[in-house]
DNA sequence: GCCCAGTCTTAAGATTGGCTTAAGCTACGC
DNA sequence: GCGTAGCTTAAGCCAATCTTAAGACTGGGC
């Protein structure tokens, strides 16, 4: 699951992008607006947190952008408090939540939760894949009543396939979305923590879960 | 599924490339406009995807020639964000999509699937035969809720067949849109693979579906 | 600072799966 | 019936993937 931050202010960029990242995000950080954008085209975030006092180029300007580029990323405004108009705008160029500084880390957390489950067409924090659960804000995998230990790369690979079952997802795309965009994994890395994933599932008690599609990626088929 | 792209940024043709290749299209390539002409002459595309600026010739001459030739393909020209005029010409000398640089990769997957539905008279990305139904998009077979797993040339040859049924398509013309034109499938080899096809058909338990006419191919009665 | 435990990456060798080839077989059309 | 096109099976090859193990890295505890 990634994220990119967009907000000048290095204090807070810094807090938002270690909590998430604690709670086993994959974050990029952005201080202005222009950075923002180039980040925002050329990777994939499940969500873009978004301030909208920008220096270069404010948040406005890149939310228009992004939806002229029809990006999929869900958005989230963040503005200072009294500015009602910042709010319409945004909700009005398609930012899919907004929330006013300052503002607690665990509500924006309970908003980005949100919208990951509505991005993924989920009505709880669990979803069950062959009898196997997977709480994506808990980020534990239970089977038969027992929890996987799963490293955070071996976990954020599992949740990937899982909430996209069905579609097969290249090693590309996979270590970039558990990656941030200064880190490379490399396709043997992956290769080795699927491995692992394969070797703790079977050791639980379920096979087969994860395929490979020679040449073109992993799925795991509902 | 055929794809020919016409893009002389090595960047962008190299990640278009490897995209739509992953995703389990055929992929040619060319780096200008006259070797991109003289691909979309000799071979038989779904889609050409084509830049307009290009060195040696530009991608409205392009499109022009292909016109004249009376090329079947679905053409979707890429150009600069503000170039409206590009667009205007573009559309008028026949393409049918025109997408803005930048775009998202998505954004462009989902238009390729929309000209393929068009091209093909279907309304979903799933068609049916026979109570087999087939989703183009995920590349994947069913039948009486079971999937049937094919590999990657099974499935190309087969989905070859379901869009064009009551049409007798060659061995060559079948080996020609499951590769791209650097690779050369023998006629013994698409037997092999149709046979293979026929078995996991009548092993899910459909029986006579690719009909053989001798000397002229194979077809599927719709 | 240093050690330890847990995690991640690298590398090498083993394995697999898909594709092609080839050979023998089938059956169609004359 | 004969000849040829097509079918089937099995073997072999090669690249992609898997596995294992060793070494590098990291963060916490002392």
């Amino acid at each position: 699951m990634k994220i990119l931050i967009v907000e000048d202010s290095e204090r807070l960029r810094r807090s938002l992008s270690k909590g998430f990242s604690e709670l086993g995000y994959a974050v990029d950080a952005a201080e202005d607006g222009e950075i923002g954008l180039s980040y925002a085209k050329n990777f994939e975030y499940d969500i873009i947190i978004l301030d909208i006092m920008l220096p270069k180029l404010d948040g406005i300007s890149v939310l228009k952008e992004l939806k002229d580029f029809r990006i999929q990323s869900n958005i989230i405004i963040l503005s200072a408090k009294d500015r009602v108009k910042d709010r319409v705008n945004g909700l009005n160029f398609g930012a899919d939540d907004y929330l006013c500084k300052p503002f607690s880390f665990d509500e924006l957390h309970a908003r980005v939760l949100t919208l990951i489950r509505r991005a993924n067409s989920i009505q709880s924090n669990t979803i069950v894949i062959k009898n196997i659960s997977l709480d994506i804000q808990l980020k534990q995998v239970i089977f038969r009543n027992k929890l996987i230990r799963f490293t955070h790369m071996e976990y954020s690979i599992f949740e990937k396939l899982a909430l996209n079952s069905n579609k097969v997802i290249s090693s590309t795309r996979l270590s970039e979305s558990i990656s941030d965009s200064e880190t490379f994994i490399s396709n043997n890395s992956i290769e080795v923590h699927i491995s692992s994933v394969r070797k703790k599932l079977k050791h639980a008690g379920v096979d087969d879960v994860i395929e490979t599609k020679r040449n073109f990626g992993y799925v795991i088929i509902k």
